[in-house]
DNA sequence: AAGACGAAAGTGGTTGA
DNA sequence: TCAACAACTTTCGTCTT
């Protein structure tokens, strides 16, 4: 059976950063986020939902909600002790053979434990830059908790093996944010990381093949709004891009091109025909792209949607 | 002088034999 | 595994506003 509760209206609440109003509610972490940015609106959010009563100790379990939230992004820094080979105990005395099986596993035991806490002292160093790049970014704690765990795979499938963790940790963000639909540029996270852009791309697709994760090429309306921030563009030139990259993803000019130069190129146009006119350079500069692309784009969108531009 | 344009050569990744 | 390839970058000279 199931039984509806009835939910309070949320009133609407507008990104500062991109004027989106899709911003969701994460009470478990009482943070506000954009889902067009990705920007933190505010993190001390009240939970208005209804109470959540239990009376009988079925429902008790199913909403159980006490605990605090699992995170990915601390590791445990528990100390192993470590069994030594002899079969002498603490006072040097043998061991009798009767508890010789019981040592043996006693040391199987610890080996697996070890194993675990290479991976520990590999964790200690990654999360932390994770953390640090991530907010210097102003990522959401979704996208952290996520690239977290993509690095915990990775290391278990020891595919961090030969790379660096700085490079690791900064290719696993990248991975995290097109999972979680808040796509950067490599560029954007080579900027936060000191690292190249080359570098960062090479272990995520190491990382991607690696754990067989299912990545979907982001479209490019995901960059638009980020773009029309930096650029200090208003809704109108934001609107008239989503429409541009609409008509050109149905005249199949969009596969097999990088989605930022359709986006950077969609801007462009639309920046031109609203009067708010940004130059090619202006545009690759915050796209990340160099203006030849953006030129070459744009010509084949022009010319495909019949767009007439004046410059 | 700044911006747009386009040619040409180079880079790094994907694909298919 | 290697060569062909498509997309993108870099560089640079020329044209336009």
């Amino acid at each position: 059976m199931v039984k509806k509760e009835t939910q309070k209206v949320e009133e609407i609440v507008i990104c500062p950063e991109c004027g989106n109003t899709h911003i969701s509610r994460d009470y478990t972490r009482a943070e506000l986020v954009c889902e067009g940015c990705g920007l933190v609106i505010d993190d001390g959010i009240i939970d208005q939902r209804p109470e959540r009563r239990a009376f009988d100790r079925e429902q008790q379990q199913k909403r159980e909600q006490t605990g605090s939230p699992m995170t990915y992004t601390i590791h445990d820094k528990g100390l192993s002790t470590v069994i030594g080979l002899r079969n002498t105990d603490s006072y040097g005395k043998s061991i009798p053979n009767r508890n010789r099986a019981q040592m043996y596993r006693l040391r199987k035991w610890q080996k697996r434990i070890r194993i675990s806490s290479t991976m520990e002292k590999n964790l200690t160093n990654a999360l932390p830059s994770i953390n640090r790049i991530s907010s210097s970014m102003g990522l959401p704690r979704t996208v952290r908790e996520t690239a977290a765990m993509i690095y915990r795979k990775a290391v278990l499938k020891k595919i961090t093996r030969g790379r660096t963790i700085e490079s690791a940790a900064a290719a696993t963000l990248y991975a995290a944010c097109r999972q979680c639909d808040v796509p950067r540029t490599l560029e954007e996270i080579a900027n936060a990381s000191n690292l190249s852009r080359k570098e960062i791309g090479r272990n995520y697709r190491a990382i991607v093949r690696g754990l067989r994760l299912k990545m979907m090429p982001p479209s490019p309306m995901e960059y638009v709004s980020r773009f029309c921030s930096k650029l200090k563009l208003n809704n109108d030139v934001q609107t008239k891009t989503l429409e541009i990259i609409k008509e050109a993803t149905n005249q199949e000019i969009v596969s097999g091109r990088s989605p930022i130069g359709i986006a950077a190129a969609s801007l462009y146009i639309a920046s031109v025909l609203c009067g708010e006119r940004r130059t090619q350079c202006e545009i690759a500069v915050v796209a990340g792209v160099t203006e030849v692309t953006i030129r070459n784009r744009y010509k084949e969108i022009v010319k495909n949607l019949d767009i007439e531009i004046v410059l």
